[in-house]
Order: C-alpha cells, then structure tokens, then sequence
DNA sequence: TCACATTTGTCCGTATGTATC
DNA sequence: AGATACATACGGACAAATGTG
C-alpha cells in the first residue's frame, strides 16, 4: 500500500500530446518562451515536432487549461504564450467546491482564519500604493451605491487587494480561490439586477453591499493606522454579516 | 481598464469540445455520473453528442486535466468518472510556483502563518482517528530512519495529516499545494539515494529526517495534551531548521 | 498460453468559419 | 471588399495497448 508516494502520475503511459505540452511548458519554465511571444500555428508545429495536427491541439488544450496560452482564431491568430494560471486555480478551486469536496462551513471558517492572518501581514508589510488602491476601491463602491447599484464586484476585490498588500502571492492565490467561490454564491442568487429579482430584494442587495463597503471603510482605517487588533475586530464583525447572508441563501 | 471584473472567460467563442466537457461536468455536478462510472467510449460519445472523435477528444483531455476523469486503453477501457482534482490543483500551484509568481520567502512565509492556523484547528477539533494517524506517520518515518533510509516522503505526509485533522478541506488543499512544492524543491537537491549522492550527503539527509521526525513527535505529543502554545513553540523551531535546508539548497 | 475484441492513440486529408491585412 | 492565415471541425484509417475468453 501507499506506492503512490512518489509523484502525482508517474504511472501514465508517455502520450505523444503530454511530451508535446510538456516540452513547451519547460520551454517557458526556462524563459526561452515567455509571455507575449507567439506560438508557431499548429501545422507548423506539427512539422516541428513530427506529429499530426490533432496530437498538437491536444496538447495545446493541457497548456490552454494549464494556464499557460490562450489561442486566437483567425489571420495572425494562434497559441499566444500568456500566464493564465491564477484563473485556471480559481476555477479549480471552484470545482472542487462544486464537487462538495469543501462545505460552506469550511469555507467561511478557513476564510476567518487566514482573513485575519493576511490583515497581520499587511499592517506589517503595506505601503502607501496598497492603500491607494484600497481607497480607490471604497471610492469605487461608494459611488455605485449611492446610485443605487450592487457593488458586489468592489467588495469582492477588497479582499483580493489586501491579500495582495500582505505581498505574499500565496495569500493572492488562495483569497482569490475562495473568494472566486463568494462570488458564484453571490451571482447565483442575486442575478443581476434583472426583472425576476424583485425590489424588495434589489433593495436590500444594496443595503448589504452598502454594510460591507462600511466595514471596509473601518477595516482600511484601522490599517492605515497599523491597529491591526481593531482591523481585525471589524474584519471578524464584517464576515459574521457575511456568513448570516450566505446562511440565508442556503435555506 | 479592469473589464474583466465579471467572470473569468466570458469573452471566449464557445468551442464544440467546451460545450462537450462542460455538459458532461455539469452531469457529474448534478450526480447524475458519480466516481466509478463509466463513460461511453469516443466513437460512442460522437455519435451521442453529433460532434467528431477529434472534438470528444478535445473534450476529453479538458475534463481529466481538470480532475473530473481517466482514461484507459484497451478492452473495457475509456473515460472512467474519477475524482482527481486534488492532485490537479497541487499540480497548477506547483507551476505557479516554478513560473516565479512564487518566492521562496513567500512560500515558507505563508507556511509558518498557515501552519499555526491548523496547529489551532487541530487542538481544537483533531479525535483519537487524527492522532493515531499522526502517530503511525511517525512511527513508520521511525522506522525508515533506523534502517538509514530517508523519511521525506512520511515528513512531509505529517504536515498534511495536521490539515486533514483540522477538518477543514481547505486546509488540505493550501497544505497539500504548499507540501507539493516542498517535496518538488527535495526532489531535486537530494534524488534518491543514488550513487551520485556522496555518502556525506546522504547521511546529512539522514540527520535532517531525524530531526524533522523528533520535531514531529514532540508537536503530536503537544497536540494530544491539548497544548496549542508549546506545538506551536515546536512548530516553528521545526520550520526555522527546514528554512534553513531550503536556504542551502537555493544558495 | 494465445488469439480476439475493444478502445485509445495517432495519422492523413479535407472543408469551413473567422479574424486580420 | 477581397485575399490570406489560422483555428475549428469532420471522416476515415491504421497502430498499439489491454482485458477477456
């Protein structure tokens, strides 16, 4: 039992699309391809590396899902090197979400921990920029409220700029993962502000959009100010409301 | 500017294999395949879908790239429902990780603050199941020492049994990702014990397993007692020395 | 052990749609 | 607007691998 210690899938037998995508990905790993750079079209790949065109579009689509190109149909298009990684985790993430391999309750439990251990680092580490860019953001979602409009895209990115402000990228990673999973919770039951969704419930949307763009206004004073334990008070209130609206839609 | 604050792709063209894979995902969303089904083979999916073998092939190769299944060749083969997706985002971090978005400090940065978080989960919520896992964790790490054999693989397995006894998926999957890189970076600086490995080496390998194993059992005892303070003590005294290992081999 | 059926892996040729110049 | 370049998609074919009888 427990052979496969190893690696993830040493098992696999080498198929010729896995050599081709694998070797392009090391080709970009090593910086010989980087982002920006065209790709040759599939048929000169194909000649390249000695494979039919169908082999090549599949590895084309690993490196497409993998996060390492997109692909552009027509005149002058083709695989374009470009570094998409960070949406192909959030999606992932979403996935595994999806799959119920993670409950709501998890979630909002690891969101609380590793909210607050990000708040610790950017008291620590944040500069003038980082709050710039959060007060922008507050800016941003002031000014949709006040025209009555949901400002669930800004309140959503707030927790991504502070992951981003802690400078460190695996805050950006996995505050992007869960709250790429807010973010479908949320569309999922307030779906644009379209006919279906009554007024009563429009206006409420916005008076939550409105709590939370408040508590974000504390959050980023109490920063400025280096009070990470007020920062993190607010921060703790703020996901209590947070979690209540999340609750009312799962019922 | 900052157009793309809505969703990931919705720019995209819907390709014929994109509308193939996310049918056949959504399936498998809604429970109607679970893990253990079989999907028909290619020529049958084409005839189903109205698409080529080419397109379903396409389709294929998104979905198990994407954790959702296998393949097998050969008589009663094909597209087997499996649940990967764990292996597939530790994976994508691991790429991450060698595009540069990740630093070292950043990793081993996070990790300290991540670990204490589970360390305090685990007091809290770890059972008798949890500790007589960790406990055989350690006890074959024990053995393999003994016999003058690394116990990477079992070292690094410790840290993600703590996630998994901090009941909390989310945990298993920023440590598991975050484990995948550790155990990529020893890969490399200490492959195997083969006659390339200079005896001083190896037996530096040795003394290293031994230490992290000694800090592991100490953290477990910590955690059985209940006592978040001094297996976080432990913990970091731990991830100091693995700091420093890692530092060397970057140097 | 050995043939056989099944299914993926790979190839070639061709046609169509689409974006760029 | 027309020509060009490219991805997308189709159909048919053979090779290779793998389980089954």
């Amino acid at each position: 039992m427990a052979k496969q210690n190893k690696l993830f899938s040493p098992l696999k037998t080498t198929r010729s699309f896995e050599q081709v995508s694998a070797n392009i990905k090391k080709l970009i790993f090593d910086g010989v391809l980087k982002p920006g750079d065209k790709l040759p079209p599939e048929i000169e790949l194909s000649h390249q590396f000695g494979v039919s065109r169908q082999t090549i579009r599949e590895a084309l689509r690993i490196l497409e899902l993998s996060g390492f190109i997109t692909v552009q149909k027509g005149g002058s298009g083709g695989p374009l090197i470009q570094n998409t990684i960070l949406h192909t985790i959030h999606a992932l993430f979403l996935d595994a979400f999806q799959m119920e391999k993670i409950s709501n309750q998890e979630l909002i439990s690891a969101r609380r921990d590793i909210e607050k251990v990000v708040l610790a680092r950017v008291v620590e580490k944040a500069d003038e920029t980082d709050f710039d860019r959060l007060r922008d953001n507050i800016h941003r979602a002031k000014n949709k409220i006040e025209n009555n409009l949901l400002a669930t895209d800004e309140n959503i990115q707030f927790h991504n700029l502070l992951a981003e402000a802690a400078k460190n990228h695996v805050y950006v990673i996995v505050m992007g993962s869960i709250m790429a999973v807010e973010r479908e919770l949320m569309s999922r039951h307030s779906p644009e502000e379209d006919a279906s969704t009554s007024s009563f419930q429009y206006t409420e949307g916005i008076l939550k959009s409105r709590h939370a763009q408040e508590y974000h206004e504390g959050i980023l004073n109490a920063l400025v100010e280096r009070d990470l334990p007020r920062a993190i008070q607010l921060m703790d209130a703020h996901l209590q409301e947070v979690e209540e609206r999340v609750q009312l839609f799962l019922k």
